[in-house]
DNA sequence: GGTATAAGTCAACAAGCGATTACCCAGTTA
DNA sequence: TAACTGGGTAATCGCTTGTTGACTTATACC
C-alpha cells in the first residue's frame, strides 16, 4: 500500500482487476501469475486470495463478461461484415486488454478452457447467429467468428502485420467482401 | 525400461519424440511436462535431457519440422481451396498430433512462441505464397491462414462441431468457395 | 480518546516444475 | 574372465506457483 493513500477495498478491488486484465492479455491464464497481478497493482498479494477467492474466480471477473460482440451487434447489420473487416484490420489494437486475445491465449486451460467456451458461445456466438437471418445461420457465424478469430492470432498474438499497406487494404477488402457476403446471405 | 527390451538408444529417443508429440498436442509447449511424457513413454525423466538437451530441444525436434502445408501444395493449385475445405471442416481430424494444434495452443509461450512463429512462417506461409500467382498474394495467403487457423480452433480445440451435417455442408461449400476465390484471384 | 472492525501485511506451506548428479548394469571387447 | 562403455536409473536440487493463517495497522464511530 503506498503511503498516504486512503484506505478503499472497493477501490483496491478495482486496481487488482484493472492489472488483472493486463497480465491475462499478455500471458493468457495460465502464463499469468498473481504475483506479478499484485506488484503491478501495488498491493498485497495474500489479497487476490481474499477479494476474489482464487486466481480463477479472479480471472471469472475480469475477463468472461467482456467477451461479447455486442458493440458489433447493435447498429445495422448490413454494415456488419465493413465494420468487422475494418476494425480487425485496420483499427488500433486494443493493446490493454483484448478478451479475444485473452480467450486464445488460455483455450487450453483446463481450468479457464471451459468456462472460456461457455462464455463464449453465449455471449458472442448465438448473438451472433440471432441477427444473421436466412439459412445456415450457424455456419455462417461461424465461418465469420473463425476468420477473426484466426487474423486475431496473426495480428495481435505473432504479431505479424502486413507488409505495405497496399496489402493490408487489400487484406480489408477482400475480408469485408467476405464476411459481408456471410452477413447476407439467405 | 521394460524387462525383455534390448537396449537401443536411437529407438528410445524415438519414443520419446512420438510421446512428446502427444502430448504437446493436448496440453500445449507449457502445459506439457517432462515428467508426463517420460511416463508415457516408458522412459526415465532424465533422458530427455541427455538425448534432447532440454524441454525445448525436444519441441524443435518433435514440432517444429511439420509447422509445413507441403501435402497441399504439391497438388496442382486450382483444386488447392477446395482440398483445405474439406480436410478441415469435413476431414478426421489428427487426433493423435496435429503440429497446428500445437502452434495454436503454444503461441503465447515465451520460449516456444518465437521459434513456432519462425517455423511457420517459413514453411507454410511463404510456400502458400509462392503458389498464389497474382496481385496481392500476402494478403490472400493471409486470409486463407487465417481462415484455416480459426477453424482449427474452433474445430479441434474448442471441440464446437457443426450442430447438423447440413450445417457442416454449408460450412463447407462456403468456405470451398472462399478459399477458392483467394487462391484464384488474380 | 478508546475501541471494534475492516483493510492490509508477512512469512510460510505444499505441490509441481525442469534440470542435474552420482550411480548401476548389460553387453561388447580384449 | 576382467575391464570398458554406453544406456538407463534414482534421488534430489533449486525454483516458482497458488494459497493460507496469524498478525498488524488504519479508520470510523461512540
Amino acid at each position: 500500500m503506498e503511503a498516504g493513500q486512503k484506505r478503499n477495498a472497493e477501490a483496491t478491488a478495482e486496481r487488482i482487476l484493472y492489472c488483472a486484465q493486463e497480465v491475462f492479455h499478455e500471458r493468457g491464464f495460465e502464463g499469468a501469475t498473481t504475483r506479478e497481478i499484485a506488484d503491478r497493482a501495488g498491493v498485497n498479494l495474500a489479497l487476490i486470495t481474499r477479494y476474489f477467492g482464487s486466481k480463477l474466480g479472479l480471472f471469472e471477473k475480469a475477463v468472461l463478461p467482456y467477451l461479447s460482440l455486442e458493440r458489433f451487434l447493435d447498429e445495422p447489420v448490413d454494415t456488419l461484415g465493413e465494420r468487422l473487416a475494418n476494425t480487425y484490420v485496420h483499427g488500433r489494437p486494443m493493446d490493454r486488454f483484448d478478451p479475444f486475445v485473452v480467450l486464445l491465449r488460455s483455450v487450453s486451460s483446463p481450468e479457464a478452457g471451459p468456462l472460456l467456451v461457455e462464455a463464449l458461445e453465449r455471449q458472442a456466438i448465438l448473438p451472433l447467429m440471432q441477427v444473421l437471418e436466412g439459412e445456415h445461420a450457424e455456419a455462417r457465424a461461424t465461418l465469420i467468428a473463425t476468420q477473426l478469430a484466426g487474423l486475431i492470432v496473426r495480428l495481435r498474438i505473432l504479431n505479424r502485420q502486413p507488409t505495405s499497406e497496399d496489402e493490408r487494404e487489400a487484406m480489408r477488402a477482400a475480408l469485408s467482401a467476405y464476411l459481408s457476403g456471410l452477413v447476407a446471405a439467405r
